[in-house]
DNA sequence: CTTAATATGTAGAGGCTCGAAATATAGAGA
DNA sequence: TCTCTATATTTCGAGCCTCTACATATTAAG
């Protein structure tokens, strides 16, 4: 179970937990959707591969950050649904204020005004 | 080489390099000491262990970044003392300028006011 | 009927940090 | 003198995490 602590030694995790549990708190996606909203909210900055995408999905799932539901086979075949779980939400919570700290450090440290 | 863009990827090296960097940018310091200045000016929130700080402080060197010069033998044994080269600081400087659209996106994307 | 888009999954490889152990010198204190 | 602690650097193996690539299945379009 990964603690909500942002530090240097797990930003790259950190980061992509918090970009797909915040997306998540905007509405239920599956994952290939996930993907695709996060490349055009963000211009095309962040782009999810669903090879590091799926992976990290069912981690927070058996994390119990998210919950996955497998819709009926729609029109597009098998898709499984997910949406932030109370903990999960909590989780989120407890990682932006982690976050904010470790951009505050790292701003000072830097020298980094802006943000 | 690594290059200086800051990407979800690469957050971890490319903050540990920025630090770095910036803590060299003040004045030259070998290993030792930079480790324990960096603790010291983030009040322990920083912390390299060597194990990290001495392998990347290599690469640095490959990659010309940094120079290195091995002081005399002095009164605490053998140190070598690192420098910013002409290219470092360049570096540096474009990846505060990719620091800061990194944190700007993610700031937006995952709703933090602050930095 | 073939291609592209939708949709999910896994295995292998590689990069990078961490913990631990090794080495060496010098000063302090017993 | 002997030992312990602090200074100072180095390297190896383990482990975590992402990426590339491959595999699978369905549906709409051409």
């Amino acid at each position: 179970m990964s603690k909500a602590d942002v530090t240097t030694q797990n930003l790259t995790r950190a980061c992509n937990e918090a970009l797909i549990l915040s997306a998540l708190a905007d509405g239920s996606r599956h994952g290939y959707q996930l993907a695709l909203d996060m490349a055009e909210r963000s211009q095309g900055y962040f782009g999810f591969k669903h090879g590091t995408l799926y992976p990290i999905l069912h981690k927070l799932e058996k994390d119990g950050l998210i919950e996955g539901v497998w819709s009926e086979e729609g029109p597009r075949g098998k898709r499984k649904s997910y949406a932030l779980t109370a903990r999960g939400r909590r989780y989120a919570q407890e990682q932006r204020a982690s976050w904010s700290a470790f951009l505050g450090h790292f701003a000072r440290a830097v020298g980094l005004e802006n943000a």
